[in-house]
DNA sequence: TACCAGAGTTTCACATTGGAAACATCGTGT
DNA sequence: ACACGATGTTTCCAATGTGAAACTCTGGTA
């Protein structure tokens, strides 16, 4: 039932990432020290992947080059899978053609699904719900959410501010940690074009999730077992 | 002139986001250690703080625990401050305000700028150029795109790809890394929704980038001094 | 050629992390 | 109260990461 343990694999070289970086800017590994508050010696040896650095060398790195974790170590995944090469990446998707799922509510169309493991979840989202009960309840899950409404008009509701309507052209960035939901106000489906922050490491757990939790999982951050999301095999 | 060193900040802590996705999903020690392979003495320490996990170890909870590892280490800013309480954030931008700037070609108008450290930015571009010379070559940076069609048509210009048009609708997901460019086909302006994963720690920093960079910067990924990119002071 | 300076690597002593096993803590049942 | 199992913490030692300094390598210069 556990997934199995990795313990050596070919990890992403976080060497290599820090490598290619400090030669596109021309820094040399003493300006690198200097800005990070690492020794070159041990920056030498990180990108010659000889140790792995530690998670407060790692902050370190991130704030003196500055730049985010996900870019020092993209090519990361959660399968341990090597990606350090794909630099070259493209998909296009034409209309609403893409992976789509649907319910009484909502009909959700995923795009350039194709690409696995993106930093950046682009769906359609048709909204047809005018009531909380209608979508059981406010949403949550890890991550960042921008949404931006294509057509009609939708209210926001969150956790942790009034609800606020957004029309065609509007938009909004919020934690996707709070609970949230989307309702189409008047008679008109609403549709929307959201983002999410890259949470679920894949498209088919995702799915799987909105399918089967769609009822069971509400705003709820429990940390007892009993109260726990159930542990779902994947 | 480097920026200073920063040794012993609070760091942003992995072991409270380890412990909360724990919690969660009403998962012993244990069971996390048969997930990941790590020990749940180790794992133990994490979670109190007590040791900061090397990038191994980092990468195995992530794959182990089916995240990313942006959402590992959230939180997490190019500064080094200590962000790990900003569970509700949100920012709602009506029409097309936002922070504007624009030159002949284009016109970037950003979104939801009071959020700072967004995984996803959030912009609309109109795009005017209609040829490479114009705009300057290809673009490339850091990060993920993906580029969606509001008005008009573009066509997609990349590194290793032929040219595509995007009409009004489509959308397009392709890594940054990899040069690029938007040309409006014909007279018309065309309008994009554009998402870049969050490669630029601050906006401060795209935006001088983008002003200043324009016509200095283009697709090259040199590691002598001579030909990289001028470190800017920010 | 010799010399020098700058960049990167390696050495070595020390500090920190990682894991097996012992230990502590808690709730439950008898 | 006691035993028991399950969960999480601590101990101890081996394995690994860190930094100052020594070292190598390269290119420029007299």
């Amino acid at each position: 039932m556990p997934t199995e343990a990795l313990s050596n694999l070919s990890t992403p070289s976080i060497g290599e990432a820090l490598r290619e970086r400090r030669g596109y800017h021309g820094w040399t590994l003493s300006d690198v020290a200097a800005k990070t508050g690492i020794s070159k010696s041990t920056l030498s040896k990180i990108e010659n992947d000889l140790i792995s650095p530690s998670y407060q060398s790692i902050l370190q790195l991130c704030a003196g080059l500055g730049i985010e974790i996900g870019d020092l170590v993209s090519g990361s995944n959660s399968k341990g899978e090597d990606l350090r090469r794909l630099t070259g990446r493209r998909s296009v998707s034409h209309g609403e053609a893409g992976l789509v799922m649907a319910d009484d509510n909502f009909t959700y169309t995923y795009f350039c699904t194709d690409i696995a493991h993106k930093r950046i979840i682009p769906m359609m989202i048709e909204v047809r719900a005018n009531s909380l009960n209608e979508v059981g309840g406010l949403w949550n899950h890890v991550g960042e959410e921008y949404v931006y409404v294509l057509e009609g008009a939708i209210e926001l509701q969150t956790e942790l501010y009034e609800p606020t309507i957004l029309s065609k052209g509007d938009s909004a960035y919020f934690d996707s940690t709070m609970g949230h939901a989307y309702l189409a106000t008047g008679d008109q489906p609403a549709k929307l074009l959201v983002m999410c922050s890259s949470a679920t490491p894949n498209l088919a757990q995702t799915l799987r999730e909105v399918l089967s939790e769609r009822l069971g999982k509400r705003v709820k951050k429990g940390s007892n077992k009993k109260d726990a999301v159930a542990d779902k095999e994947i």
